[in-house]
DNA sequence: TTATTTTGTGCAATCGATTGCATTTATTTG
DNA sequence: CAAATAAATGCAATCGATTGCACAAAATAA
């Protein structure tokens, strides 16, 4: 009496399909009086079960509507199939390029991905590590925030080899993957187009040197110039946190200062643009009174009159990369890894606001 | 003997920090030689257990470098604190900037985000409805994709009850808290304006009608028209996928037609762009000869020439009201409530693609 | 001092899936 | 047909934290 009870309350709930309570291997093992082990395996293809009986338990729990418990999975199998990706600022091209790219490989690959924005706070970025490992996310992006200069809080994962990935900024402390792009060379390659197009007092707003990145874009700069014959003005050379106000800031100091410029490497397009828009409002001609080049080819510089040069970076394809290596580390974790850094090719965009007619 | 080895080990672990042994409430409690319920509860500062202990364990926890494995806690408490956001496309503007408002609440409110993205498209959004409810994400945040427009594969969440918010894109089938923009009002505002700067056949180009935003701003603009006592030329409305070349296309259709507008209230920013690009390349003059309108306000809008007339849409702002309501229906499921439509306010921008000097 | 209440802890089951090892069943071989 | 091998399935422990209930200890009241 008491077994139909159950039997009856049970076909009542696979019928009502708006119930509360999940079904379980053990709800179907025991419909199908066998072993909750066994379905088990016979979810997972496990060849150790008879097709046969893989192929009821499969239809049953289709039927059934079971779906499961990841959590559970999760706890015994110590994995977690998700990814944690750390960005300064969601909302800006590049880096929402990127998260879209390793969505994309991640979600292909059956991970999830928990994204989270650092605001470029050295603060926020540590808790952040932190709660991505309380989260025992399998691996990490990053791109580290401009504020931080030192990486204790990474050694949460690197200590329980945690795989992590960086993309575009990597502290040269951390041994282990990285996708960059070639800073260097973009730097180089935009300073040499002004130096082509015959500009000769050619201007640097820099960004924080704690970033490679900024270092690097400097270094192409300069040997540019170098390579070029032309001297290196430091009175030329700015470092800032490139953002709108304080650009347009840098930018007059530039344009106002004795050893006026005819041409400058904007660290960003940000900034290009605010040179730009400072120019249109004091009448200062882009490009024939001078020259600009940005970096990262944000949507907007190909739009904007004049139209921005600028260094293409490959956002997505970034992403989709670090993705993959992180994902191959996560499930090779036994072999021992040489670990890469991968240079990403940049490409120089030649736009109105650098070419004399 | 062996007891002392197993305490030499433990020992030994603890002070070797990079251990791959992770530290349980069990081996806390067996150190202090309670149990570990109390473990437990001290850590959750339940007042049950007594402060003295509670610093005692506190403190002791901290020494270890104890860290919960959330994913226990989760199977016990049938809580991820992980939601879920999905939308058309990470890398656009205006989602990245709700997305950005979301992941700052939640963040805030210690909940997770996972990201996922649909590309617009009905067969990815259904595999991300399943995948996040096998992830048992506490709630989702979804702004449907262009080619839904059936919402079977949402009621995974509304059957279990697992909270669901919508914002922008909204299915007026699912009845649940939704964030839209005021999309009526914005048509509406757009071609008031540009009546009142004197143009009288005003086109508009549409998004697919299955998105409730574009019947909502289509209706806003007849209305408008209808007000001003102006025809509705039904020539003059087109509907398209609003990405770049088709938008193209349908404003050269547009301006070649018999019936050539003098104005064009365009479904987004990227429409409105496409003409003006469309308007440079063949030599007709925005606003001049023609006046045109976007929605969005995406970044490039203001830089532009002519920068872009558009409407404003709070994007942070509604990502973060919308995490809100959802956290709260998570945190009070018991109680019933009452399901709202907040229509969040927009803001006509007016710049120089719609202003005659 | 004893009875009663309050406070603090422990026991043991639970969440749901996984997996090493034992056991049963089917198949093959001598 | 018995023995040996292979194939299929089950048992029970495990992952680590939580929690209802029982119980002991301490504090209070009678």
């Amino acid at each position: 009496m008491e077994k139909f009870k159950i039997i009856f309350i049970f076909v009542l709930q696979t019928i009502c399909m708006d119930n509360k309570k999940e079904i379980t291997i053990h709800d179907i093992a025991r419909e199908l009086d066998i072993s909750a082990s066994t379905v088990s395996r016979a979810l997972n293809n496990n060849p150790k079960i008879s097709l046969k009986t893989r192929k009821k338990i499969q239809d049953f729990a289709l039927k059934l509507g079971y779906r499961p418990n990841i959590i559970a999975s999760n706890l015994r199998t110590q994995r977690t199939f998700t990814i944690g990706i750390v960005v300064p600022l969601i909302n800006r091209h590049f880096f929402s390029s990127v998260i879209s790219g390793v969505e994309a490989y991640a979600s292909e690959a059956g991970y999830n991905v928990i994204i989270a924005q650092s605001n470029d706070q050295y603060d926020k970025e540590t808790s952040i590590a932190h709660s991505l490992y309380s989260n025992r996310v399998d691996g990490v992006i990053i791109s580290i925030a401009m504020e931080s200069e030192d990486f204790t809080h990474l050694s949460l994962f690197t200590n329980k080899s945690i795989p992590l990935v960086f993309f575009d900024r990597a502290p040269k402390e951390i041994y282990t993957h990285k996708i960059i792009v070639d800073d260097y060379a973009g730097g180089y390659k935009a300073t040499k187009h002004l130096i082509d197009q015959g500009y000769k007092k050619i201007a640097h707003i820099s960004g924080p040197l704690n970033l490679q990145i900024y270092k690097d874009r400097l270094q192409g700069y300069k040997d540019a110039l170098k390579d070029a014959g032309l001297v290196i003005d430091e009175t030329l050379i700015l470092h800032n946190r490139l953002i709108r106000e304080v650009a347009t800031n840098a930018f007059r100091k530039l344009i106002t200062s004795p050893s006026k410029p005819d041409a400058c490497f904007c660290g960003n397009d940000t900034t290009a643009l605010s040179s730009i828009i400072y120019c249109k409002e004091n009448g200062i001609k882009v490009p024939e009174d001078i020259g600009i080049v940005g970096f990262s080819n944000e949507p907007f510089s190909e739009v904007v009159t004049p139209s921005i040069s600028t260094i293409k970076q490959p956002g997505f394809e970034m992403g989709q990369t670090a993705c993959e290596l992180l994902i191959e580390q996560i499930e090779n974790k036994s072999n021992p890894i040489d670990f890469q850094t991968l240079t990403m090719p940049n490409e120089l965009i030649v736009r109105g606001s650098s070419v004399r007619k």
